[in-house]
DNA sequence: TATGAATGAGTGTTCATTCAT
DNA sequence: AATGAATGAACACTCATTCAT
């Protein structure tokens, strides 16, 4: 059985392999313009190697999303669960992206692959979104959190919850694009990331309840 | 002579409805489902005549995008030459995509072509362009805008006005994009420029300055 | 209009030599062993060139039945018009077959081809072909032949037309294919000349009214 | 020894297991339809250990056939020995098909897959089959019952046996093809059967010697 | 000037076969 | 003996681009 586990870890960590080139080559090149030629070679792999892990492109790049949104949100669940304000769960969800860069990536393989699989169909859309996707999870976590925030006096209370999940994870998707259109070594400078700062400042006053104190927005403490 | 200005004119028609055959198939099946077979067939040219008047599909493509920009910013500058009070016009240039049809596929054009083009950079970078573009002049009316409102009080004046220019134009490019998405005749339903008009004002209070007056932010007035 | 015309003429003759190439690679190598990269290789044409002709295989092989079937029927039509009997119609018919080269190999075409493109739908079904196909025509004819050699009191009355139809055109199949499968130049020989002759002589005689004069069913005469 | 009788047998057991799952695969999806990925899975084994038994996919298929001739005859033999007439030999021969399902489908198989395997070679060549193959043995003994049926006067005198036997063997073919055509649960009904039955007879009166009583001929008695 | 015709370089996918363990 | 894993060679099909006329 020894045999057998290694074997197992071992097709486990081939899966993970071809996952991470093809991971890699969408964050380097736009996910337009990698194929399963170039994922099979990047893996060192015959191309019909890759189609026995995976039985089709969509697949593969499913795959990538579920995991993508699967890492983000258990690296942010533990601090959800610790009875945190909303507008700190908020922070948390948003220097997700700052902070960690792993996540930052996440979120540039999520919104990247996804819009290019389903061109069909916004990101957020206004409809509830009927078959629960990767992306769906997010979405609620996002939207639990906000209304935590109205909950507790933070936002406006006649903040429509559903518009503001979509600006948010709109301008999550828009700064990830972006990021993704930068040469692969400048996407964490400095410039950058006190940029999404602002950004996030801003659309937190913009959320915010007319006569709450400003310095307690400040997303910087 | 006359001979030839006539062929002078009918060459300037002929470019301006290839453009016009192109922006439709891309408004209406996207940017990535549109081939130089389609727009020839749709203009009624052979494809090669095509590459007559634009040497690349990059090439017409970037004309497109030029000139969406430029209808963009000739339409809305009447109006800012009138005087009017910096939020007016910021109000201006959003209600370009809810209000009139035209704008607003002026900016699926160029969000939507533009990505498509350029993955690899972002529609608004952090440093200063080096090359101008058809979105700089956008970007730096854009610029001009805000900081009218700056100066007049109503944005805050720590508001970093690249990055309020950055984070306004993004959320105009993946509203943008999300439009696009949707079948053409559903783009401009009630529910949609609703959405529209809330996310504006989320972003307009989030660079109002502390103590104004939220009731005069209101951009429904 | 001289240069249009021969523009024309060329390309109708490109068709052909696409259609001829592909027709001489089934009938030597069997259908199944063809690829549009042969065809194109064998018309001294890129892939691309046969799929600007014929916008897939398997309207290229439909088309490739569709003429053999028109070419077969076009050949034997004149001689069904003049008032023959039906015992000579059918021996015309099979000699389709035997003496004229050419129609061997359009039914080698029609059958191979079919089996291969419709393998899910027997050639002579029992039910009545709802979509008329190229093979209708052949079938319908041979019905009337058949017919007649009935209303002129040489077939049995209570000969099934539509079984009898079938087992002949069964047959026509099976000699087809098997010719098909013999080595290019020894297809013609006198050996399966003869053959084919006493097949056909044992068929009709099946047919055949119990009390007719066995010297008049003689095909050889 | 005992262990190693034991592993003879298991290893005999395993290859009829891996013939019998291809059989079932061929006659519920037709030859074309069937990859050695599939045969292992339906056998519960791995592609490599099917290969462990048959070489390649030609032995394995050729084997199904051999083993198809064989176990029809088997199942004919008894019946041929007990000196029957030859008339009645060929409606057993005939009804193998019509009577039995386990026959039918060892047609099926036969003719299916050879036609599959050796496109270049008809069944029922002209020359004398130089290899002796699995068909070998069905066209000798078919020939016997033909040249039994002369030698009792039932049959024309003048009926060239090679010919009756391609005939006859084609006819098989071609019905079982059509056959494996249809979905697997019609294959037997009431409609088909029939119309064999009247090819049957149709071709039993082509056979026949000029002045036999037509009633003898009836395969319905 | 205009175009019909041609194509090279891909794209995702399949499958019989091999080989190290 | 058994197998999981790997692959080369194919296949149908697409599209931006070029070129002779």
């Amino acid at each position: 059985m020894g045999i057998s586990e290694r074997r197992e870890r071992e097709k486990f960590e081939r899966r993970k392999t071809i996952l991470k080139c093809a991971r890699e080559l969408i964050l380097s090149h736009g996910v337009q313009n990698v194929s399963m030629e170039d994922i099979a070679k990047k893996a060192e792999l015959s191309k019909a190697t890759v189609y026995l892990y995976f039985s089709s492109k969509d697949i593969l790049l499913n795959e990538i999303c579920e995991e993508a949104a699967k890492n983000f949100l258990e690296r942010l669940e533990p601090f959800l669960k610790t009875g945190i304000k909303g507008l700190d769960a908020l922070k948390l969800f948003w220097r997700g992206y700052v902070e960690m860069f792993g996540n930052f990536e996440e979120m540039i393989i999520i919104f990247q692959v996804r819009n290019f699989m389903m061109p069909g169909i916004p990101i957020v859309s206004c409809e509830v979104q009927s078959t629960p996707t990767f992306a769906y999870d997010i979405i609620e976590t996002l939207k639990k959190i906000i209304n935590q925030c109205k909950a507790e006096g933070v936002f406006d209370p006649d903040l429509n919850i559903d518009t503001a999940t979509r600006l948010l994870l709109s301008i999550f998707s828009i700064v990830v694009e972006n990021a993704a259109r930068m040469p692969h070594e400048t996407r964490e400078s400095a410039v950058i990331i006190e940029d999404l700062q602002n950004v996030f400042q801003i659309i937190i006053r913009g959320f915010a309840k007319d006569d709450v104190d400003r310095s307690s927005l400040n997303i910087n403490s």
